[in-house]
DNA sequence: GATGTGCCTGCTCT
DNA sequence: AAGAGCAGGCACA
């Protein structure tokens, strides 16, 4: 196999807490990154790109493939004919500007959201550094299809094989091949769907088929890129079409539900992360037990997790949090994960007060709530995490009054 | 309109 | 050791 041209090594100068790729990357919003010996990779626009990061730099490389054949998906690389391409035609600089956001000052606005909200400024100590990253639209529909009852372990794997069987070879990292996101036209075929079934896709399978026939065949041309905030455009965006007029948040949110397996999770999702709506705010099982023991959410009236109830907490953290709400929630979510409660029990012990008081609390509010799978504490290091979890609720004021609510034994889903 | 249930798979915990 | 429970929901009745 040819080598590309890799560039030098360059890089930004960018504090941990405006940006950690450790946390950001792992986070649950891209599945595509691979961490190999200390460095990240990742096949995007045509190229590989690797990262690496020390407190001051964040560090950066390209490959770019060896020939310029077979690019199906990505005809907008800009490679010249001849052997040798200036450092000046690169465009990762940008690109990276692009995919994290870097107009946006972080710490300016944790600042923010912890003057308007004692829970956050509570959590997010622990949790700088953690942005939204700008994913092109369809890679990010197809990735959050995928997560449906699903876990972020086994939705990369997923992504992984969609790329590798329907994504164009880039180049490698070692022995590790890497290949770009496949368009939707590369996952329209007949034989798909019974594919990805035999893959593990399971149900997802039939959606992915579905919403790239749609994407590609069914929705006019540049539909999906016409969803995008016109504020925020696309990183390779093409002039906004005059005639098509600006799109809202609230209508590319619509737009999305019409597609096959896309809910208003997945539609917020790609609202958020794909098109640069910072608003949006994704309501997972996550944020609504986040909702729920934190904000004070389906206590009293709806217990179970509607649509009205899907609505309300995203207005209501798009009222605490502004216009960037989604990007607030991401922190707060990743806080939540079990994958990053090692740090939540440090910040216990640091925190160490009343941690005893007000535990019964909040195991008593969160242990009865039909709907929504709650997983109780198994194991004491969860226990722990639980223990720490109370801590801001002293601050919030959780309501204790729920033995005034009619208390209806969980009912288990059973499966047949 | 709101609510309940089935769905693929792989892992953990009992 | 086998089997229930669960993991970043959606479609359909």
């Amino acid at each position: 196999m040819a080598i590309g041209r890799v560039s030098e090594w360059r890089k930004l100068p960018l504090s941990l807490t405006e940006l950690c790729i450790d946390t950001t990357l792992r986070c649950g919003q891209s599945f595509r990154w691979q961490k190999i010996e200390n460095e990240w990779h990742l096949a995007i626009h045509g190229r590989i790109l690797s990262l690496k990061q020390d407190p001051e730099y964040l560090h950066y490389k390209t490959t770019w493939p060896a020939s310029t054949g077979a690019f199906s998906d990505s005809p907008k690389v800009k490679r010249e004919d001849s052997a040798e391409e200036s450092p000046v035609n690169d465009d990762t600089e940008q690109l990276l500007n692009h995919y994290f956001s870097l107009k946006h000052d972080a710490a300016e606005l944790y600042e923010l959201w912890s003057l308007s909200d004692l829970n956050f400024r509570k959590k997010a100590p622990k949790f700088t550094g953690i942005r939204i990253m700008s994913q092109d639209a369809w890679e990010t529909l197809i990735g959050f299809i995928c997560s449906s009852n699903n876990n972020i372990s086994r939705i990369s794997q997923m992504v992984h094989k969609l790329c590798k069987y329907y994504g164009p070879l880039i180049g490698h990292v070692g022995e590790e091949p890497f290949h770009d996101f496949p368009g939707p036209q590369a996952l329209m075929g007949k034989g798909v769907e019974s594919h990805l079934r035999e893959l593990g896709f399971g149900y997802r399978a039939k959606y992915i088929a579905e919403t790239a026939r749609l994407v590609s065949e069914e929705k006019p041309r540049g539909w999906l890129e016409s969803l995008t905030n016109p504020e925020n455009p696309g990183f390779d965006a093409e002039e906004p079409d005059p005639a098509r007029g600006r799109a809202t948040y609230k209508e590319a949110h619509e737009q999305l539900l019409s597609l096959s397996g896309v809910g208003p999770k997945v539609a917020d999702c790609v609202c958020l992360m794909g098109l640069g709506w910072g608003e949006a705010v994704p309501v997972d099982t996550h944020v609504w037990q986040i909702a729920q023991r934190d904000y004070k959410f389906g206590k009293v009236k709806t217990k179970t997790f509607s649509k009205t109830m899907y609505d309300a907490v995203g207005d209501h953290f798009r009222k605490i949090w502004g216009d960037q709400a989604g990007w607030a929630q991401s922190v707060l979510f990743t806080a939540n994960l079990k994958s990053f409660s090692d740090r939540s029990i440090a910040k216990a012990e640091v925190d160490d007060v009343k941690v005893e008081d007000v535990k019964v609390k909040i195991e008593d509010a969160v242990s009865d709530t039909p709907g929504v799978p709650m997983p109780k504490p198994r194991s004491s290091r969860k226990r722990q995490v639980a223990a720490l979890e109370t801590v801001k609720v002293e601050v919030e004021e959780v309501d204790t009054t729920s033995g005034t609510v009619r208390r209806s034994k969980r009912r288990k889903v059973q499966p047949s």
